[in-house]
DNA sequence: CATGAATGAGCTTTCATTCAT
DNA sequence: CATGAATGAAAGCTCATTCAT
């Protein structure tokens, strides 16, 4: 069976761009088009200046001059700047687990199958920074918001799904150990790639070295993906 | 040699509580004792409020009347909020140097000690969760504070040194692969625990289950333990 | 030809108001009508608190509740104190040169319509006192302020142009010499009456004589006058 | 007679520098010459920062780091921020005071003795800004600052009295009218030289030219000079 | 639908001044 | 005498939000 390449081009998960809309809408009329592109360009805008200041640091004026419209659209479209970064948070749910749903695996190979993984992981969080800076503020705030949103339950992460199978197909096929749950697995993975690069300034500043060089990340990326494959107990 | 307990009773290094006086300095006036009494209450309610809601949440005021002190005594004492955030850092990394330095191992059993050294993080950590937060909004700010700070340089891990002579202790004895450098081992413990820690609330939200019970808890130590020993290669 | 009145009414140019909205202007709806009003009676109590207070005793609060609006208003037309200010003097010099160019001169008699030149300038510092203080403030800051303003480059004394008239008219039918330029004139008229009404506290606490009786005032106007007449070497 | 130098050497007027020791004073003690000093380099401090940013613009802080002392010395020496500025106030008419006083004039030379007024005040003007500053400011506080100052009675011009022998010598020589009298020659002096540069920036915007050039000043200085020579009916 | 205008509470910071040793 | 510490009011400005067309 052929290796079939282990995840879309890159390019489709860069930028923050909402969800076109639903396959069987109708067409829609020139002024519900025109509000939508409204309401995409304040969430976009959004998006940016909460992943860049945090949500007690990102403004409304800021946001609404980003998006080139007015502070009433927002609580005309969002209700509230809480509302707001709610439907920030989902969108970005949801573009990773739009992003996440298209990593196409092969779990006859389930070592290259499973180091794909770790490659996808680390290279959606280098490309969408705003991800991980959106969670951390949503984290200090305690997961407040993202409770409130009804959506969030939707986003079950597939990768976790995934994960689980190539875990036991490298178990049946004996190279793995069959002793690790996908859950963890993905864990270790998210906690070993999202805290490096979050971290990166703090830590730059604390080992007196940078983090972010093509060397450094290279050397980080394989050492996650050794940590992991000698956890799972991978014969090589 | 026996196996001398790891860390000093973890109570030492609970409550943000400021460095006491020199040993050599004089007996100080009522005054002074008092001014210092000021100086620490705010340093210490800011930690407290920084931490509780980041760097841009957390207002001058709110700090300042939980000091029991005056928005004035701010400027006086750090001249404006970005200087009191970076003597709430400073303060914060000064605490947990300390708390490293004080991790006392034997190498002569480099499992074990090994084993302290993740005990020891995720237990500091897990009692000090402003290290958390504190650190995840200074990270939001790209470092700029801390990169202010000419006190920062100061503060270089002794944890990373003393894990050096465990893993070299551990190569040696051939209990552990001698590829690993300190820094990669202290990274990876780190991360795993830092990150299921942080981002516990947004983990729960998505994976659907608590994170925080004793149970799930201590389920992560040893998942963590498990990953770092295989990772440096210990034979068991 | 006879000589005409040498300028309206003086009432005219007293209070500070607004420019009326341009002839060509469709009708204001309601809110933008009362908009205006609310632009106006900031600039206006602007104007009155800047005169009295200078720039840095005047504060944006005492302005605010002065035109019975709110510190968020002055932001939201003119963004900035600075901005404010800069909107004060601009309105200042346009009303002046309004004034200037309400200026009517019967050239055919130049010694009269020089004499003329001097009663109005004196007038209108006399009538218009916040012209002299908002000049001084301005002066003291080194004409930071005016020299941001796109519209100050607008407002060129129209007198100055009568002036050179009323000169070239007067040597013409030899009634003055033709040594001096307009510029120089205008320039002493304004030194002789501004700095006479403007330095009035200190002079009067210096001389030890009250400089503001109606005989003091009337003594200085023919004071003035008979100097330009000399420097222009009238004869008579 | 010989036409003696009319002034003294410019360089004395030029720097703010308080008051010498009374001449009959017993000698200091070396804190008595410390706490004079330290109260000096307050006045000294007060002045430049009072002449450069107003009363209302110059903060006591300011003044008490630009006189490397401490806030607390201000009260002490000088009772309150107006207590300060009273102090600055007498101390710049002292210093003026002063310089009229050594103004040596040959009364004999009426014509050549105007002259000399003429240029000494020009002169002082130029090389003492802060007098111009500081007596603005003060004008804007409709000078209750001064008249609340026991000592401003003290300083009674010089230069108007030396005036007067000047004009009444012309007169009796018949190179000038005798119809005007010295307060308002003064007037008129101090008003054209005052005036051009107490406003020179914002006569700058508004005339579109510099007033500062040394060719500028020099011609405003003969039209100053021919001015007054013409208003007192000088023949030549 | 969209948008200028309005609102009052809150922000960080500086003010002149006084206390206590 | 001198000086660090303290004080509360007020400064300029921004905040999220709502009103009224």
């Amino acid at each position: 069976m052929p290796a079939r390449p282990a995840r879309r081009p890159a390019a489709a998960d860069r930028t923050p761009r909402p969800a076109a809309p639903p396959a069987g809408a109708r067409a829609l009329g020139v002024r519900q088009r025109a509000a939508l592109a409204t309401r995409d360009s304040i969430l976009r805008a959004a998006t940016k200046v909460f992943a860049r200041h945090g949500y007690d640091g990102g403004s409304i004026d800021q946001i609404s001059k980003a998006a080139r419209s007015y502070d009433r659209m927002i609580y005309y479209y969002f209700g509230s700047k809480q509302g707001l970064f709610i439907a920030v948070l989902e969108d970005m749910y949801r573009r990773f687990n739009d992003a996440e749903s298209r990593l196409v695996l092969d779990t006859a190979q389930p070592l290259e199958a499973l180091r794909s993984v770790i490659r996808f992981m680390w290279g959606y969080y280098q490309r969408n920074p705003e991800f991980i800076t959106l969670l951390n503020t949503e984290n200090l705030h305690r997961g407040k918001h993202i409770s409130k949103s009804l959506r969030a339950r939707e986003y079950s992460s597939p990768a976790v799904g995934v994960l689980g199978q190539v875990l036991a197909s490298g178990a049946r096929r004996g190279v793995f150990r069959g002793d690790v749950t996908a859950r963890d697995v993905y864990l270790m993975i998210a906690a070993l790639g999202y805290f490096y690069l979050s971290n990166r300034f703090t830590l730059s500043a604390f080992l007196g070295e940078s983090l972010e060089t093509p060397a450094a990340l290279a050397h980080w990326e394989s050492f996650m993906i050794d940590a992991v494959l000698r956890k799972v107990g991978a014969t090589r």
